[in-house]
RNA sequence: GGACAGGUGGUCGAGUGGUUAAUGGCACUGGGCUGUAAACCCAGCGACGAAAGUCUACGGAGGUUCGAAUCCUUCCCUGUCCA
């Protein structure tokens, strides 16, 4: 493969290459010695799910795979026991180190449906910096200026807003920095909003007298919402754990806008299929038709091609033809007779007595798809029965 | 160290002694319409209870009062300005 059609496998789906020539001029000088680059993503382990959102950094560390190049992964164990109290009013309890393992352990296993083992590094964060001391820390800040990081924006603006900003929160990036110094990062992946911290990384790399890596950005996948990036936080992501049906259920719900979006970051279609898709939309097609090709394409990838089949089926069956799916959870109901709240709460439907009431009264619970009217109703368990709340929750009632 | 301003439910933000479980927006949930899209309409949105009702909540702890998110004391936290 020549140099032009890896720079094209690169760029794809990146938004921002700095600097391009240093780039240019690592592959060439790897092609030349045979020695693959080092490709650093670090993660934060604060808990185990993997959602799409982190994948498109990590897809991208696939692509540098397929080159031939290394994956380096670093896991940032020394940062997550340190605790991040960014949220004022709750501090986030430090994590100990045995979470961190388990958490660790579970993110590699799913960074692994996209990247190939024999070509990743594991590295830990507390490899290096549980053996410097203070003294050697201060000496790393003593490389930065208060103005360069005032010249980043969420610093400025959260100063500028009059909101809190924690002195330790100007030395992640510092820590992040020397991550590159410590396993000789070439290239860094990041998301857009690691721009800052990237090149930061630059910066301590030349004061180490290293070559300096090169910050490759990828987009940030937006959540469900439409709106906010894909996180944790707000609820709105797609996980890896998530099963075949909530994947194509959650892909179905976004907004019609963000279609083209997932295809590229989601779903990695090349320029081709993105122009298709486009002009698809453009026609007129109707935009649920693509959106089930994408969640197929999707779920096809984290499972197989028969689970998505089975998805998209009890989708259409669920929610275009109003009928049952054929996988309904079952629960054992221990009592010949409960009050429908109780058999709510009890079966783990709602979480609280309350919630089961309101929701009954919002017309939003059935049984054998016949409406409950009544919070005190006694319900009669039959073995088979279905119970429904929402839209989306099932489950079949078996008497014991 | 000093002066000042603040800390209210997932979030923003009202409320400054008594129908205040706390106005309103956003978010969220359910229903309607649909394509689990958008827009729109209706309802809900602390817990327990069949209900009446009870309990818990306005940074923490005390206090005043028949009664406190609201007044006082103290502590913690945040921001602004001065040094």
């Amino acid at each position: 493969m020549n140099l032009e059609q890896e720079l094209k496998i690169i760029r794809k789906a990146v938004d921002e290459i700095i600097p391009q020539e240093d780039l240019v001029n690592k592959l060439i000088h790897s092609k030349e010695t045979g020695k693959p680059l080092r490709i650093k993503f670090g993660i934060d382990p604060t808990g185990p799910d993997v959602h799409l959102g982190h994948l498109v950094p990590i897809r991208k560390m696939r692509d540098f795979q397929d080159l031939g190049h290394t994956g380096v992964i670093i896991i940032g164990d020394f940062t997550a026991q340190i605790g991040d109290p960014t949220g004022r009013d709750e501090t986030r309890p430090p994590l100990t180190h045995q979470q961190v393992l388990s958490n660790a352990e579970k993110f590699m296993e799913q960074l692994y449906t996209i990247l190939k083992p024999e070509q990743t590094e594991v590295r830990w964060q507390s490899e290096w910096f549980d053996k410097m001391g203070v003294k050697d820390i201060v000496k790393l800040m003593g490389n930065f200026t208060l103005a360069q990081f005032m010249a980043h924006d969420t610093f400025r603006n959260r100063y500028e807003q009059g909101l809190p900003l924690g002195l330790h929160e100007l030395i992640y990036p510092l820590l992040q920095a020397y991550d590159s110094v410590a396993v000789q990062s070439d290239v860094e992946l990041g998301a857009t909003e690691q721009k800052f911290n990237i090149l930061c990384g630059r910066d301590m790399q030349r004061y180490f007298g290293q070559e300096e890596q090169v910050a490759i950005l990828t987009s940030l996948l937006i959540g469900l919402d439409g709106i906010n990036k894909m996180g944790k936080s707000l609820n709105n992501y797609i996980a890896v754990f998530d099963p075949p049906e909530e994947k194509f259920g959650k892909i179905m719900s976004i907004p019609d806008n963000l279609i083209l979006n997932y295809y590229k970051y989601a779903a990695w279609a090349d320029e081709e299929e993105l122009d298709a898709i486009q002009k698809a939309l453009d026609n007129g097609t109707n935009p649920m038709i693509l959106k089930k090709q994408l969640a197929h394409r999707i779920v096809a990838f984290f499972h197989s091609e028969q689970a998505a089949d089975e998805a998209q089926r009890t989708f259409e069956k669920v929610f275009s033809q109003r009928e049952l799916p054929d996988n309904i959870p079952e629960y054992n109901v221990s009592y010949p007779v409960m009050r429908i709240t109780k058999l709510l709460t009890e079966s783990g439907m709602c979480e609280s007595g309350s919630e089961a009431k309101r929701l009954i009264q919002a017309g939003g619970v059935s049984i054998n798809g016949e409406k409950i009217t009544s919070t005190d109703m006694d319900i009669e368990i039959k073995d088979g029965m279905v119970l429904r709340v929402g839209k989306r929750k099932f489950l079949r009632l078996r008497k014991q």
